[in-house]
DNA sequence: CCTCCGTGATGAAACGTTTCACGTATTTCA
DNA sequence: TGAAATACGTGAAACGTTTCATCACGGAGG
C-alpha cells in the first residue's frame, strides 16, 4: 500500500480509501486506481484484520458434510453469509466432543466475528465473548438455538399416516443420549397417537448399538410373512433409506404392506425428488435463520429458541400421490414446545 | 501477548517462543504459562500472519455442497488439509465463471497458501503468485490436474455391460461445452465398445438443455414397450438416478430390462451403500492427492496430471449380485490419455 | 584471575492495514 | 476584503505477532 501511494504520489489514508470505497476527490481516485493497476496491489485481509479486529468471517461448525442435511446446511449457510459479506470458516467435528471444544478455540484465535454451531455436546463451552447460534441443541436463554418444529413434524407424521388409512404405527429412531431438539420428533409422534386413539410402537436404539437391533425388531414383529404394523415413522430420511432396503429384503413391500415417513427432507441433487416420503425440513430458512440472528445479536429481544415450520411431502414410500394437495399441517399439537 | 510478558515479567520474545513451543527455559516456561493460563490470553492469527505472510490455510474452490460427490470431495479435503496442519477456506461457486475469478482473487487478499479448484471455466486466471491444484480439468503443464481414470471408467463401464450380457449399449450424459477431463469418459466408452464389437449410441445434452429431450430420446427408442437397448451407461449418477425415475414411469424394469452404470459412486450416507451400480471415483485418494501436491509443490517433478483408478461397484441396477468379485478391471486401453 | 565461549532471554523493528488529529486550500458571507 | 467555515488530503500511531541482533550470565580453559 505503500508502494501504491508512493507510486500514485498521494499519503496512505488515501490509498486505504479509495481501497475501500471512501469519498476521495475525483483525480487522486484516478490516480490511485492507476498505480494499483500498474502494480498489481492486492490488499491484505490480514493487516485490516489485525488493526480493525474484525474479520468479517463466521465459524461453522459441523459434524461432517456426508451426510446430504449438513451437506445442504453447509451451502445455504455460507450463502446467506455471502449475501451479507461475511464468509464462512467450515470445521467438520465428526461429533467428537474434544474436538467440537478445540475448534471453538481455535476460532475464537482466528478471530471469527461469529460462530454458529450443530453440536449435542453437553460439555461444550460457550464463549461469551462473541456471538454464538447453535442449531437443533438447544443450551441456554443466553444462546440462541434455532431448530424447525420436531414435536410438530412428528405430530405431522403421525396424523398423516393415519389419514392415509394406517392401523398400527411404529416410530424407529437412534435415540442420542444426549439431549436435543430433533428428539422431540418422538413427543410429538406420541401425542398424536395418543389424541387419535392409534396403537403405535417405540424403538430407540442407543448411539453406537449395532443396526441389527432394527432388523430384530423388525423380524419380531412379522408375524406370517406381514408385519403387524402398516405405518413406519423414522427418525430421520437417513434411518428410512436404510431400513427399507432391510424391509425389501424380508420381502415387506413399500408402500403397499407398510408405509414409510421419514425426517429431514434430503434430495438427492439439490431441487430433485425426495429419497423417502418425509416431513421437510426448511434448510434455507435455518440458515438464513442462523445468520440473521447471529449478526443481529446486538439488538436485544432475539428469541432464545427459534423454530420453523416443517411440512409434509410425498416421496414414494407412502400411498399418496404427489400431485395430490397435501395440506401443509392438520390438526395442532397445543403443547408444542416451539 | 504484551500483557502475558508482563504478567509473567519476561519479556514479549520469550511469550512468543512458549506459544510457538520452541526451546525455553523451564521455569520460565512455566511462568508464562501460568501467566496465560491467568490472562485467558488467546493468541491472535492475523496478527502471526501479518508477520509471518503465511496463514496455514488453502482455498477450496467448489461449484455446490449440495452434490454428494462435490459434499464428499469437500469432507476428505478438509480431513486431509486438517492433518498437515492447514485450513481448508471453502467458496461456492454455482459454476458461476465470473464468480469463480473473483473467489480467486479474494483467496489471493486473504494470503491463502495455496488454492484448489474444481471449474471448467476457460477463462480462469491462474495466478502464478501461489501455488495451485485443479481437479477434472488441466490447463497447463505448469498446473497440476487432479482427475480419476475417467478413460478406463467408460472402458470398464462398457466392458462390464457386455460381460453382464448386454447386446446393445447406449451413454448418456449433459456434455459440458467446456473442455474437462470427465469427458473422456465417453471416449473408453466408445474404444470399448469398438473394440468389443458392440453396437452402441450416444445421447449428449447440451447444458441447460431441457431435460424432456433425454426422455425423448428414450421414447424414440421404445418399440411395442421394449427399448432397443439393453445396457445403458451414465455420465454421472446423478444423470442415472433422474433417468431410472423416467425409465420407471415409461414401464421399463431396472436392471431386468434394462441394465444401468452410473459414474461417480454416489453413496447415500457416507460408507452406505450406492443409489446405482456405478464406477467408483476414489474420493478419498483424490482429496489426498490433491493435498499432497498442492503442499510439496516445491519439490520438481510433480506429473502435471495426476490420474487415479476407479472400479465397479454393485449397486443394484445391474444382474450381477453384490457378493460376486468384481475384478476391478477389464481389459487395458491401450490409448487411455492417463 | 582473566578471557572466551555458549546458552538463552531481551526488546526493537517490521509486517499491512485503519484511524484520527492536523494542516492546507478553497469557499462563503458579512 | 478578510475572517470563518468547509472540504479534503496527510502521515504518524497502533493493532499483535515474529525475528534477530544484542546482551547478560555462568562455566571452562589458560
Amino acid at each position: 500500500m505503500a508502494d501504491v501511494a508512493r507510486e500514485a504520489g498521494v499519503a496512505l489514508g488515501t490509498v486505504s480509501r479509495v481501497v475501500n470505497g471512501q469519498p476521495v476527490g475525483k483525480e487522486y481516485r484516478k490516480k490511485v486506481e492507476d498505480a494499483i493497476a500498474r502494480l498489481g496491489y492486492r490488499y491484505n485481509s490480514s493487516g485490516r484484520a489485525l488493526r480493525t479486529d474484525r474479520t468479517n468471517s463466521v465459524a461453522l461448525i459441523i459434524p461432517n458434510t456426508i451426510n446430504p442435511y449438513f451437506a445442504s446446511l453447509v451451502h445455504h449457510i455460507n450463502i446467506e453469509l455471502e449475501k451479507r459479506g461475511r464468509r464462512g470458516l467450515l470445521w467438520l467435528t465428526e461429533y467428537n466432543q474434544k474436538r467440537e471444544n478445540e475448534v471453538i478455540s481455535m476460532a475464537l484465535q482466528n478471530r471469527v466475528d461469529g460462530i454458529i454451531a450443530l453440536t449435542y455436546n453437553p460439555d461444550l463451552v460457550i464463549p461469551d465473548s462473541i456471538p454464538f447460534v447453535t442449531i437443533d441443541r438447544f443450551f441456554s436463554v443466553s444462546v440462541p438455538c434455532v431448530a424447525s418444529d420436531n414435536f410438530g413434524g412428528g405430530w405431522l407424521a403421525a396424523n398423516r399416516l393415519a389419514e392415509l388409512g394406517c392401523k398400527k404405527l411404529a416410530f424407529m429412531r437412534i435415540g442420542s443420549t444426549l439431549t436435543n431438539e430433533p428428539s422431540k420428533r418422538k413427543e410429538g409422534f406420541v401425542s398424536a397417537c395418543v389424541k387419535l386413539g392409534l396403537p403405535f410402537e417405540i424403538m430407540t436404539l442407543e448411539d453406537g448399538a449395532p443396526m441389527r437391533e432394527f432388523e430384530d425388531f423388525l423380524s419380531a414383529h412379522q408375524h406370517g410373512g406381514r408385519l403387524d404394523f402398516d405405518g413406519l415413522f423414522f427418525g430421520t430420511d437417513s434411518l428410512a433409506w436404510r431400513m427399507i432396503q432391510v424391509l425389501r429384503r424380508m420381502g415387506v413391500r413399500v408402500p403397499e404392506d407398510v408405509q414409510v415417513i421419514g425426517f429431514d427432507g434430503i434430495r438427492m441433487f439439490g431441487d430433485q425428488s425426495l429419497i423417502v416420503s418425509t416431513i421437510v425440513q426448511p434448510v434455507q430458512e435455518i440458515a438464513e435463520a442462523c445468520v440473521s440472528t447471529l449478526l443481529s445479536r446486538h439488538l436485544s429481544g432475539v428469541p432464545s429458541l427459534i423454530c420453523l415450520p416443517v411440512h409434509y411431502e410425498y416421496g414414494g414410500t407412502t400411498l399418496d400421490r404427489p400431485d395430490e394437495g397435501s395440506p401443509d399441517r392438520e390438526g395442532d399439537p397445543s403443547d408444542s414446545a416451539c
